[in-house]
RNA sequence: GCGGGUAUAGCUUAGUGGUAAAGCUCCAGUCUUCCAAACUGGCUAUGAGGGUUCGAUUCCCUCUACCCGCUCCA
């Protein structure tokens, strides 16, 4: 069979996850529903490795962080001190001439990325709006029908012009630059109102509408505004929300952290790529608490800030947290590597001050070469202490932590030394544009040995990573076979430590009874410890292939050998066979869990 | 939400205004001593809803889903 076009490595990835059982369209039967997937037997299998790894690596592993499990659906106030009900509502418009999607809260900031407006820009004397009708004619006939060519001004100059004229004539002129392009794309004024151009085409926008990116529901069986409630966006409000239950109830101490893996929902404009960007996604997060700077600085005399080559291995007490950022940088790089995604297929991305949130310190992306181009994984912020704050402040309930060694140290100082410390305080604050007043507040309990701390979040994506790890271990390999025919065999690469099934079990013959039954209980044995399956059906080789497209590490076919046929130096002996190479090799079966379990844990 | 494309079996494809074909997969059996063997038999499809028509999988409309762009960033 030749083949014919090649079929798009992404559409085989989709094509493999649903006939092998990974990834299903959520409710097919019924036409399925945009930006929901399900996760087949196998798929819940790789899934729930994942989570496991993460939950190992994160907190069992460690002795500084724990675990919380909150509800999807929490009290409205969270999200209103976090931000989403207003940052989740994005306005948007569409251009009624190229169709762009625009959101207004950017709008102005794109117009003056447009060599349409810049060119524009230049005609207007600065600082006054004062210009002259005649250059802004030979611009709309000129520049403008190349730049902006859905623009008032370039489809009619003279009526568009007209407006400005005739207001400017009664005294009144734009305001400001803004309003001066909004006459410049009104062609219709008593018609339409004023127009806003579109930054793109300087066609017409439409209205703003909003788009509000979380799920709403109600509880309580009657629905009204008391009662409206959201699915969460992000499974982090939950830990600010439950910071202080969490410090009080378990003798953590910062620095700590608290990690959580669950469902979050947004209500995506464009779900795409598969699960990549779905509707309804897990997350793992964790929020690790750290003291700010200033009380590293009071305490240790000092703050470790980060340099090039910096040992991040093991925290220490004067870590700032830029340390700590990185550390967390390299933790999760680490962990990634135990699962196969080594810095060969991952890549970062640190975003730049204007890509910040106004909150965030820094934030780097870990971004995976995804088929579909290089995406986000997971993203690590340093969030100073906005969460806190901000539950702080919505909820009333102080989130502070005490420190007896800061009061310890605060207590040390001298009055000269206290009152250096609260103006470097106050003149550092200053500078991140924050009040003296804060500052002040800020220092005055701290001196008393009280702090809100400051988070690293590092927060994956779970069904991204099954994703990634699936993409990964898809490997297709051209076998010739006996009649000389060309054919294309695919094998799953999972690391063993998250493949779905860790072992297969075969007995070479299915017509032998000896055979099955020993086969049965070699199944049996191995069941109890591993992910394991038992097959007989078929050839041997197609039950090899079945669990290579599976992503099997290890195959045990049990063999005439195994009932000592050839002597009983290979008496209850079986062939173990890799996944990868094909290889075999002949082990004890009372050997086999000890081989096989140091390889899948 | 807007624009473009797509929709036939579990998968990959064929085909037709007159009741849908094939390969692979899957299941059962015969057989088979290690990488999708062979043989026999079997299950399974025109995304949903309307319209035109004596008759629609085929033509038209609407919806849904998927893919590509605008947008988004766990």
């Amino acid at each position: 069979m030749s083949q014919t076009k090649e079929i798009p490595l992404m559409e085989k990835i989709v094509s493999l996850c649903k006939r092998k059982g990974f990834i299903f369209q959520s409710s097919e039967i019924y036409g399925g529903i945009n930006g929901f997937w399900d996760y087949g037997p196998l798929g819940a299998e790789l899934k729930r490795n994942l989570r496991t790894t993460w939950w190992n690596a994160m907190m069992r592993e460690r002795e500084d962080v724990v675990p919380l499990d909150a509800t999807i659906i929490m009290h409205p106030a969270i999200w209103k001190a976090s931000g989403h009900v207003d940052t989740f509502a994005d306005p948007m418009s569409t251009c009624k001439s190229c169709k762009k999607l625009v959101r207004s809260d950017q709008w102005w900031a794109m117009m003056c990325e447009q060599p349409w407006v810049q060119s524009l820009a230049a005609l207007v004397e600065p600082g006054t709006d004062a210009f002259h009708t005649g250059d802004l004619l030979k611009w709309a006939k000129g520049k403008g029908k190349q730049l902006a060519p859905n623009l008032a001004l370039v489809r009619n100059p003279e009526i568009t012009l007209s407006w400005l004229a005739q207001d400017h004539e009664q005294g009144k002129r734009p305001q400001d630059a803004r309003e001066f392009y909004l006459y410049l794309a009104t062609e219709q004024r008593n018609v339409t109102g004023f127009v806003t151009p579109c930054p793109h085409c300087g066609g017409e926008l439409t209205e703003p509408r909003p788009f509000n990116l979380m799920l709403r529901t109600h509880y309580g069986p009657i629905e009204s505004d008391d009662n409206l409630c959201y699915l969460r966006p992000e499974t982090a409000q939950a830990i600010f929300a439950q910071f202080k239950n969490v410090v009080d109830s378990t003798r953590v101490k910062v620095p700590f952290g608290i990690g959580q893996i669950g469902k979050a929902f947004r209500n995506e404009i464009t779900p795409r790529n598969f699960t990549f960007r779905s509707r309804e996604f897990e997350q793992m997060e964790l929020e690790f608490f750290i003291p700010p700077d200033e009380v590293v600085q009071l305490i240790h005399g000092n703050v470790s800030t980060w340099s090039e080559g910096a040992d991040l291995s093991t925290p220490q007490p004067n870590w700032g947290w830029e340390m700590w950022h990185r550390y967390w940088v390299a933790q999760r790089t680490a962990y990634y590597a135990g699962i196969g995604l080594g810095p060969d297929v991952l890549d970062y991305y640190w975003q730049s001050k204007a890509d910040l949130a106004h909150y965030a310190r820094a934030c780097v992306d870990i971004l995976f070469k995804f088929p579909f181009g290089t995406e986000e994984l997971e993203g690590i912020a340093a969030r100073g202490d906005f969460d806190l704050s901000q539950h702080q402040k919505h909820s009333g309930k102080p989130l502070e932590v005490f420190d007896e060694e800061l009061r310890a140290a605060a207590v040390k100082l001298t009055d000269e030394q206290r009152a250096a410390f609260i103006t470097k305080v106050q003149e550092d604050w200053n500078d991140h544009n924050k009040s003296r007043e804060d500052a002040t507040l800020f220092c005055e309990r701290l001196l008393k040995g009280f702090y809100v701390p400051h988070v690293i979040e590092p927060s994956a994506g779970l069904d991204r990573l099954a994703l990634a790890v699936l993409a990964l271990a898809y490997t297709e390999i051209e076998k010739t076979d006996a009649k000389g025919a060309k054919e294309t065999v695919t094998v799953m690469r999972f690391h063993p430590r998250i493949a779905p099934k860790k072992v297969a079990v075969f007995p070479l013959l299915k017509n032998k009874p000896e055979l099955v039954s020993k086969a049965r209980g070699v199944y049996d044995l191995l069941k109890k410890h591993l992910a394991a399956d038992y097959d007989e059906g078929g050839s041997i080789g197609k039950r090899y292939a079945r669990q290579d497209e599976a992503g099997t590490p290890f195959c045990v076919t049990v063999d005439f050998d195994t009932l000592g046929e050839r002597g009983p130096e290979l008496l209850d002996t079986v062939t173990l066979r890799h996944r990868d190479d094909g290889s075999q090799e002949r082990v004890k079966i009372s050997d086999l869990l000890g081989r096989l379990l140091p390889l899948v844990q």
